[in-house]
DNA sequence: GCAATACTTGCATGATGACGCAAGTAACCA
DNA sequence: TGGTTACTTGCGTCATCATGCAAGTATTGC
């Protein structure tokens, strides 16, 4: 397990009065947040596959990946491609075989990325929902 | 923004030969790369209006949040439902307005937790894909 | 060359899901 | 009590997608 220290370097950002003046708003959540990644993510037997490379520790053939799921091999091989498609996935074609590696680093970056720009508004208006729109910041005696 | 620092306390386990193999395996990363959770973020509407919660910082009911989205008021209701469900919002029901507000913290907890997880597999093996089947660790001279 | 291997692509099918409309329910107000 | 507000639910429709089968392509070994 990890052991996480975080510190915030930059003030909350002022919370917007309305959410039709937060969704103009630009934000770094806004491209992290992005639905083409986390739809890979969204079906189970992608998911299993995944997990299943993740915990391997090496590349894969889609034959050896196959052996692992019981669905058709045609299957695996485009959950395989789609998951390469958003970056989950380093492709590598050697020969008549295609190798498959997570791409561990960049996909922990990412959601890591994305927890400190959730973490970016995340105080911006007080936690306890007083309803005082974050006008009064850390301030507010209802926190 | 936010520095990270992350030190690892337990060495990465030791990979296994096969993809079949690493599907018995039992690790963190099984449960937190959870298809349902990130399902509710596969749609584009449906994280346009989560970002949107997140931005604004405060509470906010169905009817104001609808208005930052030209989809239809009941298909608005659905997702912010559907993403309570998953608990990446909070449900308060008060009289008979419906407050959502992101749930922030757990959010980002969530996606370290699942970073972390990949990470403890990450370097399992030679991070080239020598082919050493991580035998070698980090003592194999491909890396 | 020929066969086996490894993967890709096309196509049909069934399931899931996003959407809008309309009706229903519950709370609030005059 | 009757109307308005705020949200929920049911239903039909259309689009997307996961799946399996079959055919195709490309590479390798004999």
């Amino acid at each position: 397990m990890m052991t996480q220290v975080t510190k915030r370097s930059n003030p909350a950002p002022k919370a917007p009065r309305s959410p039709k003046q937060a969704a103009r708003r630009r934000a770094a959540v806004d491209k992290l947040l992005d639905p083409d990644l986390f739809k890979a993510f969204a079906d189970p037997t992608r998911v299993k596959l995944l997990t299943c490379l993740i915990k391997c520790g090496r590349r894969c053939s889609v034959t050896e990946v196959a052996e692992c799921c019981s669905v058709d091999f045609s299957v695996v091989a485009r959950h395989l491609a789609l998951l390469a498609g958003v970056g989950a996935l380093e492709a590598t074609k050697e020969g008549r075989t295609m190798w498959y590696a997570p791409r561990c680093n960049d996909l922990s970056h990412r959601l890591r990325a994305l927890a400190d720009a959730i973490d970016e508004w995340c105080g911006s208006a007080c936690e306890q929902n007083c309803g005082c729109e974050g006008e009064h910041g850390d301030s507010c005696g209802c926190a």
